[in-house]
DNA sequence: CTGTTAGCGCGTTCAG
DNA sequence: CTGAACGCGCTAACAG
């Protein structure tokens, strides 16, 4: 193996152009003729050029880095096993462009911080997680563009979809009184879950029973137990998220209750062990990995198809 | 809000130095009389002056990213929950130095990978995981120095005192028929909890059930069966892992054996919701948050004390 | 201890 | 379509 440094120069040279044409060829960008764009492509490849990516990006203006910001009122969120699947997904996807990431926790009032992020030389691209439509339009006009949301908060999945599909096949296996414990209510994109739940209790003519919920297990825990106490027919606990349906089922388990039999649970997200556990968890699942990248992707310009992924129901035992 | 951009140019113009010894002053290399530190110090506070990290890194010939290469079988080990949140963690670390992290999968055969890596221009440290030995003497010359190793493999965390901690526990609490599920054969550091079970067993006399495991829950299952079907006595099951401790639940589970009555479980590692499971499952915690920095710290040349991060007991209802 | 002089490796104006 | 300059913002050698 080369002592490792094949400069834009060199390759230039060997191409019998100058650097500037070698440029043009390289980036795409900029007019080039066919035997020009033959040879130096020709000599790259021979000479195993690399692009050194932080001279292309101190030359360029562009960062180096793409700034993961997940907004929550809790800190410990980024311990959240959606939040670290993501960021590891765009941290995957960014390896070949060679950039990374960077995570950042920003607390429900972070227009400060997204001041702070805007005047970061270093920075690429952001990807905001747990966002607010008020914080989109208040975005500062540097990070205009170059910013996408993901998760919850965003509108790349579709969730309403995802939590009719899974509270209809409630409704199919023969539950008739099912409680939603819903998301927090900072956050707008909790709306559709709950919209999608209305939807159905009042064309089935079934009873409403809404608890918020927060993401966390512990208040699934607490959540179950109000609805069983308040609503002591309930058959089934639909949640929109699987931590909070973990602890509603171990709140169900202290109770004696059985799950399907008694009530059935319904997660969403799909997290890493959610089939692990006993019962397994039956939630929706998500292709987190894809989604994240996409979105990394467009915060940096690119054009992504704007898709809306599923959300698919993965039926396990709980439900 | 000012227009964003204050150079080092300009914070030396205000304090009346060079340019040279105002860079001296603020990256802490080079020497300085305190006047003149002063100047800078109070000019760059002055100033908001935010160095600009890609200039910074071309000209020092520093990387900008970090990449977190983990060597396993599976490809899909990078969903690992250990993975994402120790990637999540650097990530997390790094924000403040304006670096990024980038995520790698690599084969048990990954020579030709970290050779690739080596020659990467943008590479500012190597943080990997899931190491063995041999591969750790063979780093081309060029990561030496650079590189940290974390996790399964490393040396960061005293995981024979965690094993051994729950071990104790399973005996205190009058388990006399221990079985151990392991970790994978290419793991070096699979061995260490085998060392610890197998002295324990040996001193107090119990009888030696080891099947070996892989971090996954499909082979904790399997393997609860095959440790129950080969000593249908077996009064706890241990295992290297979560995953591995909530396959084996499920497998008792559908046995209709009653934990920790009938058999005690323990997990290791702590992933994000073992506590929230049914029962809760008894493992160890790791600081993976401190471990993670610490090791993308070092890996870029920082002097991290070489502290034995502690593995705790976290007693719920599995054990 | 300090200022001056050179680059780091590449993108990007401009003439031609 | 191409090449010659210049500059990104900062650090690193040297002299002084």
């Amino acid at each position: 193996m080369r002592e490792s440094r094949a400069g834009l120069a060199d390759v230039a040279r060997q191409a019998g152009v100058s650097p500037a044409t070698a440029s043009r060829v390289l980036t795409g960008s900029g007019p080039a003729s066919a035997t020009s764009r033959a040879a130096v492509l020709a000599a790259a490849e021979r000479l195993g050029y690399r692009p050194h990516p932080v001279a292309r990006q101190l030359a360029s203006g562009s960062g180096t880095r793409v700034v993961f910001a997940v907004r929550d009122e809790r800190a410990d969120i980024l311990r959240d096993p959606f939040v670290t699947r993501a960021t590891t997904a765009i941290a995957t996807a960014l390896c070949p462009d060679g950039l990374g990431v960077s995570v950042r926790h920003l607390g429900l009032e972070c227009a400060a911080d997204l001041d702070e992020l805007a005047t970061d030389r270093g920075l690429a691209a952001l990807v905001l997680a747990g966002h607010d439509r008020a914080l989109l339009d208040a975005l500062p006009p540097r990070l205009r563009g170059r910013t996408a949301v993901i998760g919850a908060g965003g509108t790349d999945v579709d969730s309403a979809a995802g939590v009719g599909a899974l509270l209809s096949h409630l409704y199919v296996i023969g539950r008739r009184r099912i409680a939603l414990i819903s998301g927090p209510a900072w956050l707008a994109a909790s709306a559709a879950p709950v919209a999608a739940y209305r939807e159905l209790t009042r064309s089935a003519g079934l009873p409403a029973r809404v608890v918020r919920g927060d993401f966390t297990s512990d208040r699934g825990r607490a959540a179950a137990r109000a609805i069983l106490r308040r609503w002591p027919d309930t058959d089934a606990i639909a949640t929109v998220s699987d931590a909070t349906a973990l602890g509603a089922l171990q709140a169900l388990a202290a109770l004696g209750i059985q799950v399907p039999d008694d009530v059935a649970v319904t997660g969403f997200d799909d997290v890493p062990l959610a089939g692990a556990v006993h019962p397994a968890l039956s939630t929706a699942t998500h292709p987190v990995e894809e989604i994240a990248a996409a979105a990394a992707r467009r915060a940096l310009g690119e054009v992504v198809p704007t898709t809306l992924f599923p959300s698919s129901p993965v039926l396990r035992a709980t439900a």
